[in-house]
DNA sequence: TATGAATGAGAGTTCATTCAT
DNA sequence: CATGAATGAACTCTCATTCAT
């Protein structure tokens, strides 16, 4: 996944960690900095300079631009996955997993406001033949819907959810709090997000139809 | 709208008419280099060429390349949210019309799968002060939500729906319907997109909690 | 001198006043945009307009944007001239034809500002290989030099001024007069530059040293 | 003066001496490309060509192609008038300094007649709002006014010349430079101009009026 | 290893000129 | 003759990338 060194013997583990650390003060710039301004507008230098490296530098750690975009963005996904995961092994239940998921993610766009924007803007092209940087990107992506699956596939076995692709539902629960926090943004809505979970997950979990009366 | 020529003097009809079939001819050119290669990969010239013209002649009917990308865009929304309200307004009941947009919005999806890369994924970025060219782009996406909106609305008065912020579930609803279109192009899964039509309007309506027993 | 049409045969007498008209009143469009905007940033679309007629009609009257220039240039030279030899004429003596001449052409920049403007700054580049458009020019530059030369000379015939190379003070005559006005422009002179005639014609007469007591 | 680089911290003197060697060498090229071809026609290609580097180079040392253009032109107007005024300070009383001056400037048109091309042709458009980037040009054509004012004046003070305004005699003197070195180059007289010296200062000295019978 | 000056391909855009109508 | 839409070469300027130090 890094970079090679021109050299190929191994890195003493002193260098080893050294180079980790610088790594992430680019990776960590990176992100700032696309966040601020998306991928085109970002130019190599900024970066550099804010994470307080030459450009060249830049150059030793990461292929190119779109490396070190894509490594951003999945560090800042796995970030994500990591903190939903969280959230959800604290839960006593599945349906309240699910409700922390739900929320978890909320926040985590509501604190990464200009990330998200270009989380949600600047993907990977298409699937296209696929520009191998982005691979790391997909799988991200993907164990970020898988996270969702399990949750609903544990829903399911206690029987407390129905019984259909729960790929499909986890897909659509996605969908539903991008959007929502897409649109939040876009019309600048002062109050946070994470007030709309409890609505999500009712949504989600009963529907928008009207409830027979029982 | 349409881009003026220094001259304002009313165009013969004649000319009036040849103008509008270049600029649509230059539209489609534009729909398609941009949704194949992304809003900054696509040059000028690349579209030009597509459209048969000379790189210069773009700028007699646009006023620079943000215009063109955002009379594309507009130009397809505008295309997508006319289909969907056909299709509602063919429906008989609210129910029905919901699921009517649904499936329309996903054939659309479908039809027009390079379109919606970018529909995805370049969007106007954020609300800020807008490079006004957005402003058209921002009208048609709204008029979109207004549609679904009022299709929920609608569903809502004959208690068919339950009462809450039908703004909210249809923000939801169309969050659900682009993230399922992401998902199956990431996956270039071959069957076709509106099969999922019933599950998202199943979905939206009851949930996906376990039914009670009646 | 006029652009020749296609089609060698001559022109009725008619055709060809017709023709004159045209071309004279894309002059003075060309005079009036050239002096507003310079040379470059006239555009020949805004002289065409600006004259009524389509930009393609230009080329119909003159072979291309510098041939327009020169011959706008030529003829606003060629009317100044006239202008000052009118004057000269006017004089008894060659003292006062002096003044006439100095006079006139200070309140010929003074009307024609713009023009001395691009009079000033853009002239025909260098003596070079000579673009032959510059040739009209070149002549009417010199017929104003041979004007001053002139008056010059029936000065010294009547022994009111010294004997010397009259091309030379002709030079520096004019000299003076283009320097003052452009510097009375670049800084924006209220006052007439007319007032300054007295003064002009005092220096070149008796020189700026003072006057040993008699 | 110097085009700042991102990073403000200051170069090492070593740096710095490169740097300015670099930017020297470039606005020689300049020079020279801009006097030959003028502001438009000059190309920053050819002028980064003529100083043997590359395109983007030039950027690094100037703003963009204006400030490169005031740059140059303000280096050697610099120039001249620091040749100007060493000889002025070599005379010994203040009409051999104008003598001085006038020959000096001659020499030093006739030393650069491409510069002087330039110089004569191409000058801030207008006082006007100014593009910033001609503060420094105006000011050094200021310098150059002024200095002549004070040869003027300290000839005033001696009584060697008349008592007038000092600013309309430097530029009566002034133009007559101007123009009859421009005359000389548009007829590309063979002589050399600063053998026009003596007449100049005889003519600005005296005038043109025969003298009276002593 | 780190640097940042240099690079140069490539972008968007303009406009003199042409030519089918 | 007159037109003005179309053209495309040429421009300035940017920035990812390289490489000598």
């Amino acid at each position: 996944m890094i970079h090679p060194t021109q050299n190929n013997r191994p890195l003493s583990p002193r260098r080893q960690r050294e180079r980790e650390q610088r790594r992430g003060e680019i990776l960590q710039a990176a992100e700032a900095v696309f966040a601020a301004r998306g991928f085109h507008e970002a130019s190599i230098e900024s970066i550099a300079e804010a994470a307080g490296f030459g450009t060249g530098t830049i150059y030793l750690y990461f292929q190119d631009k779109e490396a070190l975009y894509a490594a951003a963005f999945a560090a800042k996904i796995t970030q994500m996955v990591a903190e939903i995961e969280t959230r959800t092994q604290q839960a006593g239940d599945p349906i309240a997993a699910l409700e922390g998921a739900i929320r978890a993610q909320l926040e985590f766009h509501e604190k990464h406001r200009a990330f998200f924007e270009i989380f949600a803007h600047h993907r990977p092209a298409g699937p296209g033949p696929g520009s191998e940087e982005w691979t790391t990107v997909r799988e991200c992506l993907t164990r970020h819907t898988a996270l969702l699956c399990s949750v609903i596939e544990a829903g399911q076995k206690r029987k407390l959810l129905r019984k259909c692709d729960s790929g499909r539902l986890a897909v659509s629960l996605l969908g539903m709090l991008l959007h929502i926090t897409r649109d939040a943004m876009e019309r600048r809505m002062p109050e946070p997000l994470s007030e709309q979970a409890a609505f999500v997950t009712d949504i989600f979990l009963h529907g928008a139809a009207a409830r027979k009366a029982a």
